[in-house]
DNA sequence: CATGAATGAGCGTTCATTCAT
DNA sequence: TATGAATGAACGCTCATTCAT
């Protein structure tokens, strides 16, 4: 078997597993029950996964890495810094909408790691999330108040630090109350941060 | 044995439960480990809790009450609307400083409940406990349009999600990464909300 | 229960497990087979050992400090050393033909224990109880020499290794092989073995 | 591939096996380390044997055969038995020496046969590599009886189980205590048993 | 009421063996 | 013939819960 076909295999039993997780919770998901939704016997997943754990750590891995992925995008300067903000909470939004379920499997690897060798992994592996995270916004803040498009008496880190909670916060109230009305919240930030931040607003 | 002192015993075991929550984690933590921290025999922790998930549901509902009584006082309309909002975000703070650890039992009460009876419990207790906050700071908003001092032109209920939502976020920033500056970000917080939502900032 | 009922409990749980692992080897023995045995739980049988392992060192333990007890009063320097001799290897004989289901049990255990932490443990055990025995054998033959009874031109500490590694040995032979005659062989070697050393045999 | 190459790739997977058994004991030796050893394919040691244990056996019987046949010089007839009997125990404890690592793989197996199919095989070879030895003490013991050099007054094949049992033993003991001294031990049994045996000693 | 000994369901993991390629 | 991916039976151990004292 080529390096291809173990790669589609991990893949497979990756999304099996996530699909458990989620489903199950961590605590309550047997390897058993990851090898049967992957159509596979017991012994498989450790062909390719060291343990229950490592798998896991895996999962959230890949969740991490879509969710940068589809934040790296916003990455790029162009547009007016009210605009890269609007752009950046309206993809905020939606991937608030569309990783609701996988928020799940994040708190629950949280809650697996507690006085793991992992906890300190996923302790790393987040604290580098949000400083990415924040580091995303407060560049935004500080491009725009140094080309004085915005009002340069806010805390751009500061900020940061809030606006990045305010997401994740956001993710976890949906996750619990669906009635949660995301687009309506995010419009409602994002117009109100605009108004105090921006210069010109007319 | 009367009510006081079984009530007293129940509260010997929910302070003992929580600390080995706090420490270890919902799901490494042994009935034998809080029946030893609170200095009495395995079973007697039975005849005070029906079972491990429900003494960790009274943990919860104990962290629950008591960020809620902290709240209470802000639920008082005195003072300007500049006032209050700052007044309950300088609360939010010392609740999120002070709340750092029982975070991690929260969302280790979270973990352990999913696919359980207790995760509708749970969750039923999470929304309500958001709805109970939103209604704070939307009625402060509210109140503050209502009489003038606020602008007309945001969205209360809207902001009040994402505004429970950066405390509740921060609270996670911070437990994961204790160099999180709560001080600062909720000050640049409340500055930049109140510069869009107060009419008169001179 | 109070502290004699746990002992006993201990012995029971010992004697079934050393019945079981003669019975079937210790690798085929399943923590299982030994708590059915003892008519327990599974449970149980870790309330008393910490793990298999232990339960089997502790039965090893035993087995050596029944051997060793029977060994005791060779200790004493009652008859010539002739007779204090024929009494040991008798003694041997005895306690060979007793112990030989034993035997398995102790091999068992050395080979449970490769590549153990145990295999330290164990050595020092087998290496400990060799002394033990070799200088019971040598001490009977340099007080004979001392007294002039023996002849002194005999190595006691070489011999005291032969005659140990003989009655081991015997065991083994005769674990593997029954029909193997213990009596005849033993006696044959004392009076050999009485002929070279003593000096007055007439 | 002719019936050489298959010898010769036998013989491989034999050493190979010999040498992790060695080094592992046999139950945490797993057929992977064999393969892996002896650098093929874990399914290739499915092709030379029918499973571990036959591969086991097949290493135990080349031990065997390794000892038996640095003992058939010894059933010359040639010199005293006196000289018989020398160079039987040292050829006995070079073998000892050489064979001490060894040891640890015939335990082994014994200990993997238990409660086996293989048990009974294990024993009949083991009887019969007994009988072998004994046989080889007992008739120079006879010869030397018949011939009028050794003192009839002695049972040869009694003597014959000890002595064998004694080479035994003494592997056991230097294998578990490496400081054990052979030679000294050896010539100290030589001497001795020469003393009471040989009719003309001056 | 309080206790802690007893219990056994439950699960992660290993590894000898098979078999399609 | 050689391979190594796939398999699943097997087992040690944990720990929430019960209940006799």
């Amino acid at each position: 078997m080529n390096t291809l076909d173990r790669e589609t295999k991990r893949t497979t039993l990756l999304d099996a597993a996530m699909a458990v997780f989620v489903r199950k919770g961590f605590a309550r998901t047997r390897v058993a029950d990851i090898a049967t939704e992957a159509d596979v016997g017991k012994g498989t997943v450790y062909e390719y996964f060291a343990s229950k754990e490592a798998l896991f750590f895996a999962v959230f891995e890949r969740i991490q890495e879509d969710i940068a992925s589809e934040l790296k995008p916003e990455l790029s300067e162009i547009g007016t810094s009210r605009e890269r903000l609007q752009r950046l909470f309206s993809k905020g939004a939606e991937i608030t909408r569309r990783q609701v379920e996988n928020q799940a499997v994040v708190l629950d690897f949280w809650a697996a790691s507690r006085g793991n060798l992992l906890e300190e992994q996923f302790r790393d592996f987040c604290v580098s999330g949000f400083a990415f995270y924040r580091s995303l916004v407060a560049q935004i803040l500080i491009d725009g108040q140094t080309s004085g498009e915005l009002n340069p008496n806010h805390d751009p880190e500061g900020l940061a630090v809030m606006i990045v909670a305010a997401f994740d916060g956001l993710g976890a109230q949906l996750y619990l109350d669906r009635s949660v009305d995301v687009e309506r919240a995010v419009a409602a930030f994002t117009n109100t941060l605009c108004d105090a931040l921006c210069l010109e607003d007319e």
